[in-house]
DNA sequence: CGGAACTATGGCACAGAATGCCAAATATTG
DNA sequence: CAATATTTGGCATTCTGTGCCATAGTTCCG
């Protein structure tokens, strides 16, 4: 009676994904020939073989068909900064695991962003995506520092930090600079980067105190 | 004929700012008794005493109307850090400026913040915010530091960092902790930011080179 | 095997968002 | 006042997103 089966869940959380998959990868397809303003839920739902309503089901909305592709490189990045050495700096290990993931750009990847690029719906979502991006980066400092990210500010600092340099080589090439290499641009970044933090750093141990413990003034 | 008159584009100009002003503050006059999602636009422009359709042509959507006003304070932001006096440190002016607009939070905001953390639909808004937000301080830096934003990635990085703490206060207040001050979040962020990135420094200098030169190693 | 319970799907219907179009109202200029 | 330009309102339309219910397909169990 109120005894649940165990295999099923399993299966069907499978078949989920697939149908899933299967709607995503028909939706991208149609995608290369429309723009994505012109193109309807319905088409989508007809190309793939499912009626209008099975397709809400599985997404909440047209842009989460392209959002769920997106999506799975926040997932890796994230593992790939937990599995990262463990002596290695945190700094270091978010932006090595970040050319890793840039490193392996295939062309539906291209194709992909290149559409993002060029439809206004879709930027708004690629902020939003990059910002998961962001929150990956940040749990999984907080993981590999051993720290709970809901209580210690410490894992959003230092992940905003790590990524800034990351973030910029994206915005580059997602902006203005987009035939370039990502990777020329990567390099360009964390040049910058380590150039103004040593700067900084100068600039600090150049005040008598080696340690600046001062309150910061109120206005 | 082609002679298009001066003067009555301004008048133009301030009568849509002032009718714009005047949605607004109706619509979020009536978001303090009722769900944002439950609200209708035909119900704003009722009273605001507009048709629906003219609704639209001030504002693109529902969430603009909340993110109208959220918007102005990316403007005085930005204003502010630019005004700052010209010695001051990059990094410190923003976040000075930052401190200064918070401080400014009235009840009007406290109310509107409220209303955006439990609207799921809003808070993507809010992401896209904070990145607007970001974007003022990238270009206001870029302005301070007389550089160009589309070509040189330094205000985009520097503009990032001094932002990490003041992002990190955000999102705990936003997040789980907005019982508290924002002040005493900002302390605590900034508080810690300096501390890391002492450690930071630390850490650089006690290699023998005082400029760490070296290229990120390839993965 | 065969019915019972459960789940996924399809097909409505519906409210609301957003846009295009055109006519009426309103304001502006000469 | 008359001509012109701009703003507004109302209508129609397309699409999104959701609730509801009947139906088809699956799994479970006697």
């Amino acid at each position: 009676m109120v005894y649940t089966a165990p295999m099923p869940v399993a299966i069907a959380e499978r078949k989920r994904r697939a149908v899933r998959g299967e709607l995503s990868e028909v939706a991208l397809r149609l995608l290369t020939d429309r723009a994505f303003d012109s193109l309807t839920i319905d088409e989508i739902a007809a190309a793939a073989g499912v009626s209008r309503r099975t397709f809400f089901r599985y997404f909440t909305s047209k842009e989460d068909v392209v959002f769920a592709f997106l999506d799975q490189w926040a997932v890796r990045l994230a593992a790939d900064i937990v599995a990262r050495p463990a002596r290695e700096d945190p700094v270091a290990a978010v932006q090595n695991s970040f050319r890793q993931l840039t490193a392996a750009y295939d062309d539906q990847a291209l194709a992909l962003v290149r559409l993002v690029r060029e439809t206004p719906s879709l930027q708004e979502q690629e902020m939003i995506n990059r910002e998961h991006l962001r929150i990956a980066v940040v749990n999984a400092l907080a993981m590999r520092l051993g720290l709970d990210a809901e209580r210690d500010m410490r894992p959003q600092i230092l992940a905003t930090i790590a990524f800034a340099p990351l973030d910029a080589a994206m915005l580059a090439w997602f902006g203005n600079r987009f035939g370039e290499e990502v990777g020329h641009l990567l390099d360009e970044a964390l040049g910058t980067f380590e150039r103004e933090r040593d700067a900084m750093c100068a600039g600090l141990q150049s005040s008598t105190k080696p340690r600046t413990r001062r309150r910061s003034a109120r206005s």
